[in-house]
RNA sequence: GGGCUUAUAGCGCAGUUGGUUAGCGCGCUUCCUUGACAUGGAAGAGGUCACAGGUUCGAGUCCUGUUAGGCCCACCA
């Protein structure tokens, strides 16, 4: 007999058995052509990331469907790596730096950059450390970072081939422009946020003449740029004021009002201030009036030269005391409350400023096409579906990328310039010499690609891209994307555009977009907040399996997912009765190693089986089904939850009690086979969820390789007997019925009883001998009659089922007005049915247009209750 | 402004094509340390499925509207 803890100790297991696999090779995944491929590629997460809850429940998804289609054979590949996230690792470095009291500029480009490398060196790993403990089976060996060499030489060939196709450019516009992280981000890096701000009216003076136009903005400090007033052509107020001259106020400078369609006769006061290199409308309007722009701040959000009088000020300041300013010279006309939508980075969160600059753009239309059809054709699929909606509508409006950076930490821009001759080479070579002018003076751009330039080859760049490997001709398209909302159009939206344009394939067919995880008010976790529940606690407190299996219990398809600690419980305790349940097999087996593992024999004594084997061999392969479909579906929680209820409540609540009598005394029968064959499946329909302990209990049950590689079972719907189950329900029936008398009339299981049942219509309700042991051992009874022609005595207690009168006769003091009084009660719920019924059958129209099988059914239940309630009230009557 | 999403037992959630006695987990009540498991077992209590209309023989489920949350997108200064 093996010596089994009857607590399952994650601590004691995870550990030895994640080393074991991975030095076993098991998730090693290669081309092979006798199999068919299945590949996810991980989204990368951030160097600079630890594991928080929204990883563990992306990663735990992924791992689950990676481990289910390696069960069944597939070539199963999950590519792991990391994101070098140019900005957000920029800056921990920096912040790491200035502790030490060094700046990066003191530094330098090429010094920095080696302290990003050594940084990476030396925390870059954590994230893969901890996805370790949480059970992912990625191929570790085929780890790959945004920023290695094969990855970065990708980068180059997209850049230049999208050059080359003129889908690349540099120009002057206005882009999002972050002053802390001194950078340009492209409009998905900076998310929209509500701002309660202010609308300034401001007087600007006629040149010649009192008076003027009020203008209005959110921004009075950008007026120092100003270049004109607009005016709708249509507005009446101001028509006549077209092409006058207006003083700009505090600065002097001498503008006109022109005329566009672009304003809004109704907004503010009707007349627009046109600051074309700190707006993007006020930009466009410029360009069609010919307008020169005046840049007004300085990279750094503070006011440049042009800004006399505010040289040096922050964009903030310079507000205050220009409002301040204007206030003394009575141009302010009044300040109203506006709440608007501001611009943030999405990394540091500072308000960003539309700023004019040069930069480097991917044009997008073109990129955007194929990827729109590959979706509205059906080639990729989003689950849940709306997603689909969300993703047309950005594809179908999307706008040039701005791809360039002005940080040193990424792929640097492959273009180098002729210091001679000014010419512009594109190139993933460094040229040695212009190509025009012969000069050798040549500099590359200073600016790195977006981040998210390197992430969107991700699916190919991985498997080698642009060289051509087997891999890659195997492996792609990878098969399902799991992600977060949160990246659909930084990422998802991307990929699909790059594998359409450079491997004319989609990159993945399917797209399943999970929930955010939120704390038990709603809110998002996030460090900020304080409201994280760290994954390696739960690990270390639950359990690996038992975060997983937590997590994924309450992700329903795509909805948001509501966190608290509590909630693991749930995942440690199935655990603990997953483990105790093969307890008892191991205890109890006489000779476990006989027992085949994995394929029961196929059952040619079927017959022999006593009902309980054919019932839970029954809810076995329905339970294999039904699990199989809902993992197809990717329904995650209802796959889970099928294993659970069939393990837990027909397994160990029923079988495993039933067939106790046979397994602990010995006795004849085929139990003993099918308990391990029943435990063997059920550890392969879990091991996808809860990885850990169902290898440490497989490996419990005889050594051997591993069941990461056992194959997942086949439903065979030959040992699926509706009457088997029908006959099981009735005995159990039977069973809660007389618990239920117990319970109600205080009897405690100690005391033996004898019971009659009494079976109603002749052939029908028959129990096998097996059925009666059932109900003499669970029910706790000392001897049980089944006779028709029972004699109920005197001093009974009784229940009534659909097929069976249960008597309980009990020689001594039957409080007669108690049991009275509880039969009536379930009387009066019977009459509850049946009044909801004949009030159903009364009705012409249903019975008229309801299809037979429903009111046949009706009718049925109307009979078989009606009759229940006669005979439940003679046994009243009789007491 | 546009779009998405949620509202079901005290709490957290399921409920796929309309027909179940509306389920599950936690919590609650009563009982039980029985030879896998008290991280357990047994028996219970608890819901007019947000609201108002509509379609239908029949609606938690479909349609319209209302209310209240949440999210995303958007160049009204």
């Amino acid at each position: 007999m093996k010596d089994i803890p009857p607590r399952y100790s994650p601590k004691d297991n995870e550990e030895s058995i994640y080393s074991r696999w991975e030095n076993s090779g098991f998730f090693r995944a290669v081309p092979d052509s006798a199999k068919k491929p299945f590949t996810i590629v991980i989204p990368p997460p951030n160097v600079t990331g630890i594991l928080h809850m929204g990883h563990a429940l992306n990663n735990t998804l992924q791992d689950i469907l990676i481990r289910w289609k390696r069960m069944q054979g597939f070539a199963s590949l999950w590519v792991p790596g990391t994101d070098h996230a140019g900005i957000a690792t920029q800056n921990v470095v920096e912040r790491s730096l200035r502790e030490k009291g060094v700046s990066r500029q003191e530094l330098g480009r090429e010094k920095f950059v080696e302290e990003v490398w050594k940084w990476r060196e030396q925390y870059g790993n954590t994230i893969i450390r901890q996805l370790k403990r949480l059970g992912a089976s990625c191929d570790w060996e085929r780890t790959r970072f945004t920023m290695d060499k094969g990855l970065s030489d990708a980068v180059l060939e997209a850049f230049v081939e999208l050059y080359n196709k003129g889908l690349i450019y540099r120009g002057n516009y206005i882009i999002n422009w972050c002053p802390r992280c001194q950078t340009a981000l492209s409009d998905e890096e900076a998310p929209h946020q509500d701002v309660e701000g202010k609308l300034y009216h401001i007087m600007y003076p006629f040149k010649d003449g009192k008076d003027g136009v009020v203008v209005a903005t959110t921004r009075p400090e950008t007026m120092l740029g100003d270049v004109a007033v607009a005016v709708n052509p249509k507005d009446r107020r101001y028509k006549k004021l077209i092409g006058k001259k207006l003083v700009l106020p505090i600065i002097g400078r001498e503008i006109e009002i022109i005329a566009d369609d672009f304003v809004d006769k109704k907004f503010g006061t009707g007349a627009v201030k046109v600051t074309p290199a700190h707006d993007p409308d006020d930009f466009e309007i410029a360009m069609r009036h010919g307008l020169e722009p005046v840049r007004i701040m300085r990279p750094d959000g503070k006011m440049n030269e042009n800004a006399a009088g505010f040289i040096g000020l922050d964009r903030f300041e310079a507000r205050k005391l220009i409002v301040k300013e204007l206030e003394e010279k009575k141009l302010l006309v009044k300040i109203e409350k506006h709440d608007h939508a501001v611009g943030h980075c999405y990394r540091c969160h500072t308000a960003v400023e539309p700023y004019l600059s040069l930069q480097w753009f991917v044009k997008m239309k073109a990129l955007a096409e194929p990827a729109i059809e590959a979706v509205k054709s059906g080639k990729i699929k989003f689950y849940p579906k709306r997603w689909t909606k969300v993703y047309l509508n950005w594809m179908e409006n999307i706008r040039d990328w701005c791809i360039s950076r002005q940080i040193w930490w990424g792929h640097r821009l492959p273009v180098y310039y002729c210091v001679k001759c000014e010419a512009v080479i594109v190139s993933k070579i460094a040229p040695e010499k212009c190509n025009k002018c012969g000069s050798v003076e040549l500099k590359q751009d200073e600016d790195v690609l977006d981040t998210w330039f390197s992430s969107w080859l991700w699916p190919f760049s991985t498997l080698g891209w642009p060289e051509k490997t087997k891999d890659q001709e195997y492996f792609y398209p990878t098969s399902v994307l799991i992600t977060a909302p949160e990246i659909l159009f930084f990422w998802v939206a991307r990929m699909i555009m790059a594998g359409m344009e450079f491997k004319k394939a989609i990159p993945f067919s399917d797209v399943y977009i999970h929930g955010t995880v939120r704390d038990v008010s709603g809110k998002k976790m996030s460090k900020s907040l304080g409201n994280i529940i760290d994954p390696l606690d739960i690990i270390d407190g639950f359990g690996a399996d038992a975060l997983r299996f937590s997590i994924i219990s309450i992700t329903a398809a795509g909805q948001d997912v509501f966190l608290s600690k509590e909630k693991f419980e749930t995942g440690r305790n199935f655990a603990n009765k997953i483990w105790n349940a093969s307890r008892f097999v191991l205890i109890n087996l006489s000779n476990f190693a006989s027992c085949p593992a994995g394929q029961l024999a196929k059952l040619d004594r079927w017959k022999d089986l006593s009902i309980a084997d054919k019932w839970i061999l029954s809810r076995l392969n329905r339970a294999i089904d039904s699990v199989t479909k809902a993992l197809d579906n990717y329904r995650f929680n209802e796959a889970e939850g099928l294993v659970y209820d069939f393990f837990w409540h027909d397994f160990c609540d029923w079988y495993v009690e039933m067939v106790k009598p046979e397994i602990i005394g010995k006795k004849e029968g085929e139990a003993e086979k099918i308990l391990i064959h029943v435990l063997e499946d059920s550890l392969k329909l879990l091991h996808p969820f809860m990885p850990f302990v169902t290898e440490a209990i497989w490996q419990n049950i005889k050594e051997r390789e591993t069941i990461m590689l056992s194959a997942w079972p086949m439903a065979d719907k030959s040992y699926v007997d509706k009457k088997v189950e029908s006959e099981m329900e009735t005995v159990k029936n039977i069973i809660v019925n007389i618990r239920n008398i117990r319970s109600d009339m205080n009897i405690p299981y100690s005391k033996k009883l004898t019971v009659g049942l009494v079976p109603l219509k002749k052939g029908s309700a028959s129990l096998g001998a097996n059925s009666a042991e059932y109900i003499k051992n669970l029910a706790q009874l000392e001897k049980l009659t089944i006779d028709r022609d029972f004699k109920k005595p005197k001093s009974c207690l009784s229940a009534v089922t659909e097929e069976f009168n249960i008597f309980i006769p009990l020689e001594g003091v039957i409080d007669t007005a108690l049991e009275k009084a509880r039969l009536v009660k379930k009387e009066d719920g019977l009459k509850q049915q049946i009044v909801f019924i004949e009030k159903k059958l009364k009705d012409k129209n249903f019975i008229n247009n309801a299809p037979e099988e429903v009111v046949s059914a009706e009718k049925e239940r109307q009979s078989k209750l009606k009759e229940q309630i006669e005979r439940m009230e003679s046994t009243i009557k009789d007491l």
